[in-house]
DNA sequence: GATGAATGAGGCTTCATTCAT
DNA sequence: GATGAATGAAGCCTCATTCAT
C-alpha cells in the first residue's frame, strides 16, 4: 500500500535534512569568515556536498544567508519559552527569561554577531522579516516585565526600552567578549551588568519578594552549538 | 634645487590632504553600502578623484577600510576630552563624558555600525590596533568613574565593566535606532537607559552631590558628520 | 524463457515508442525555445518522464537534436508522396507536390525554422545526413518538374535550381510569417509567390493544359502538428 | 587651447573603435560557432583584448549579439543607396537595387545566416528593432518597384510580397550555398532565380524598355568582409 | 525499467589593481 | 601628479550527465 502521491514524507524529510545541513554549514562559514568572504563552494564543502547541490535547496546565496540568520534568531527565540516551562512566579519568570536569553547569546556568540554584521546584506523584505522576529523575541521578555509591573514588583517603566537595555546588554557579551571574558565570568556579567537593569527598578515590594525567591533561582539549561563558539 | 632626500613639507601636506579626502569618501560609501558592496571606483568618485590616484595614497582596499575605521574611532575619542575642557567637578565630568560619548555615537551612527560590521574584514594586526584604540577611549570614561569613586560619590564597582555597560548602551542607540527612535528621543534614551547605569550605583553622598549639580549639567556640543546619518 | 540474444520484438516496440515520445517533446521545446535554451529536464518533463530515463534512449542532447531534426524532415518528406497518390497528370502532380510541400511547411513552421537554426549545432556527419535528406526531398519535386519538361509542358530549365526557388519560397513563409501573414493569406502566398515560379516557365502547350486542369486542382490535406504553430 | 570638457573627440573615437573592434570579433565568432557556442573570452581574444574590457563597452553578451546583428543589417542596408547613386532610370534602379542586395548577401553569407539563426536569442524589444530595420531595408527595394509600376513598366502587384520574394531568394543563396554554388554561379543565380521574380511581371512596355537598357546594366560593386565568407 | 539526487565543469560577469600616457 | 583603460583572477550559478536505489 504505497503512500498517496501528494504526501511523500521521506522526500520532505530528506529536503528538510539537506536544508538544515546546508544552513548549519552556512552559519559556520558565515560566522567565521563573513558573508562575502565565504564562497558557495566552501559552504557546500563544509556541508559535505557539491556546490551544485546547494542550488537544489536554496535559490541563491542571499537566501542562504537569510535562512541562516532566520534559523539563528528562531532558535534563540525558542529557548525562552522552553526555559520558562513550569515557572509561575513573576520575578522568577523574569529572572529566568533574562538569564536564558543572555546564556543563549553567550552559547552562540558568533551566530549572534552574524545577525548584526550581515543583516545589512539582505534585501529589504528580508531585513524587515528579521526585525519582526526580533520584536517577537523581545515580546517574550516584555511579557515577563509586564507581569512584574502588574504585580507591583517593578516600577512602571518603558518596558520595550528596558527590554532593549537587557538584550543589547546580552549582545554586548558576544561583541566585546574578547575583553569582557578577561575581566568577568558570564555569571558575574549577568549579576553585575544584565540583571541590575531590572533589579534597580524594583519596588520595595518587589525587592522583598526577590530576596525571598533569590535563593532557589537557577540558571536555565541552554542548548549548545559548538560550531559557533568564539575562537 | 632641493636634494631628493630632503624634507619637503608641502608634499606631506598634500599627502595628508589626499588621504583625508579619500578616507572621508570611504567612510561615506562604506557606511552606506558596506565594505564589500563599495567599489574602489565609487569611493574614488565620491572623493572626486580617479581610481588610479587612490592607489598612490593607499596600498589597497583593506588599508583604506582600516584607515576609515581608525579615523572614526579616533575622531570619536577626541570628542570626550574636548567636552570635558573646563569641567572639574567629578560628577559633572562623569556625566559629561558619558553624555558626550553617547551623543557622538548618535551623531555618526552609520560610522559606528561600520566599525562593528567590518572590523572583522581587517587583518589581525589591524583588528588588534582597533581594540587598543577602543580601550584607550574607554579609559577616558573610566578615569571619570574612578575620580567619582575616589571622591566617594560612586560605589566601588568593576569600572571597566561599567564602562562597557555605558558604551555598548550608546552603541545600541545606533544598532537599534530603527526601533528605539520610535519609542524614545535621544534625550530620553540618555536619561532612562544610559545614565542610570552609573546613577544607580551612586553612594548617598554621590546622590546628594548629583542633586546639587544636576541643574546646570548641559549636553555637550558634538561635531556633526551629516554623511553618516541613518536614513 | 527466451535467451538473451534472441530477438525480442516487444522491447524494440517499447524503445521505439519511448524514442518517439522523447523526440516529440524535444521538437516542442526546441521549436519553442531553441536548442540551447531548452534543458534536458524540461524536455523530459514535456515527455512526462524523468531526465535520467532520457539517457537510456538517447546518448546525449546533441543526438536528441539530430533525432528531432531528422524526424521533422522525414515527416515533411513523406507528405509529398502521400499527396500524390492517385494523381497521374504531370501538371497536376507538379502543382500538388509544390502545394503540399508549402502547406507542410506552413503547418509546422516552428519545426522548419528549427532545422534552419539549429542544424549548425550538429556534428559534421549529422549535418551531412540532413543535407542528404533535403536532397532526397527535393528530388520528389524535381521528378514532377522533369515529368512536365518531358511532357513539353515546361521549358527546359535548371530543375534543381527551380526546386530551390520553390522550397526556399515555402520556407520564407515560415521565416517571415510575422510580416507575410499580415499582407497575404497562405493561399494568396501560394498563388502569387510560390506557384508563379514554375507557371511563368510553362510552354504554350503547358499553359493550355494548365488552363484545362486548373479548375479541379485541389489543395492537398496536410497533417497538422499543433505544437509547432507560430504564436 | 584645450577642447571643452563636454566634447572630447579622441575619447569617442576610441570608444567607437573599440566597439567596432568587438562587434567585428563577435560577428566572426557568432557566425562561425553560433551565439551560445561562442564564449565571451573567445570573442575578446578574437578582438585581441581581455574579457574584462569587453564589459566596458558592452553591457552583456546579449547586447553584443544585438550590436552585431544590427551592424550587419545596417551595413547591408547602406549598400543599396550607395549602389543607386547616379542612376535615374526606373528599370536600371530596380535591377541595381536587387542586384546589389543579392550581392551584399552573397558577400557576407555567414553574417546573414547569423541574423536568421540568432535573432531569436534576443529579447523582444531587440527582435522588434531587427524587424523594423528589415522593413526599412525592404522599403528601399520597394521604392524602386513602385517607381517602375508608376512608369507602367511593371504590372500592379503586391509590392511588399514581391520584395519578400526577392530578398528571401537572395538569402537562399546564403542558406543553400553548399548546394547552389555547386550547380550555378552567383551571376547565373541572379539571372535565373532572382531577377526573374520581377522580370516575369513586366508589362510589354517594360519589356521593351528593359531590352533597351539591358546592355549597359552592370553589377554594382559591393564591399567585401572577408571574415564572413562561407567555409 | 525508471527515478531524480548528486556532481562538477564551465560560462558570464565583477572589480581590485596596474600601468602607459 | 593624475588618469582611466586594461587586465585577469575569482565568484555565482546553470545544467548536461551519472548512478545508487
Amino acid at each position: 500500500m504505497p503512500s498517496p502521491d501528494e504526501f511523500v514524507p521521506e522526500i520532505n524529510v530528506r529536503v528538510a535534512k539537506r536544508r538544515s545541513q546546508l544552513i548549519q554549514a552556512a552559519i559556520i562559514r558565515f560566522s567565521r569568515f563573513g558573508y562575502h568572504a565565504s564562497t558557495i563552494k566552501e559552504i557546500a564543502q563544509e556541508a559535505g556536498v557539491s556546490a551544485g547541490l546547494l542550488y537544489q535547496y536554496m535559490p541563491d546565496k542571499q537566501d542562504l544567508l537569510f535562512a541562516a540568520l532566520l534559523y539563528i534568531c528562531q532558535r534563540n527565540k525558542e529557548e525562552i519559552p522552553a526555559a520558562l516551562i513550569g515557572l509561575t512566579d513573576p520575578i522568577e519568570r523574569l529572572f529566568t527569561s533574562v538569564d536564558a536569553y543572555t546564556r543563549v547569546v553567550a552559547a552562540n556568540p558568533q551566530a549572534v554577531l552574524l545577525t548584526y554584521r550581515e543583516t545589512k546584506s539582505l534585501k529589504p523584505e528580508y531585513i524587515e522579516a528579521m526585525k519582526q522576529l526580533e520584536l517577537e523575541t523581545n515580546a517574550l521578555i516584555a511579557e515577563c516585565l509586564e507581569e512584574c509591573i502588574r504585580a507591583k514588583y517593578l516600577a512602571e517603566v518603558n518596558v520595550e526600552l528596558l527590554v532593549y537595555r537587557i538584550i543589547t546588554g546580552a549582545h554586548a557579551w558576544a561583541f566585546k567578549n574578547w575583553r569582557l571574558s578577561k575581566i568577568v565570568t558570564l555569571d558575574e556579567y549577568l549579576e553585575q551588568s544584565i540583571h541590575p537593569c531590572w533589579i534597580s527598578l524594583m519596588t520595595p515590594r518587589g525587592q522583598k519578594h526577590y530576596a525571598k525567591v533569590k535563593a532557589h533561582l537557577r540558571a536555565p539549561q541552554i542548548t549548545d552549538h559548538p560550531a559557533e563558539k568564539l575562537d
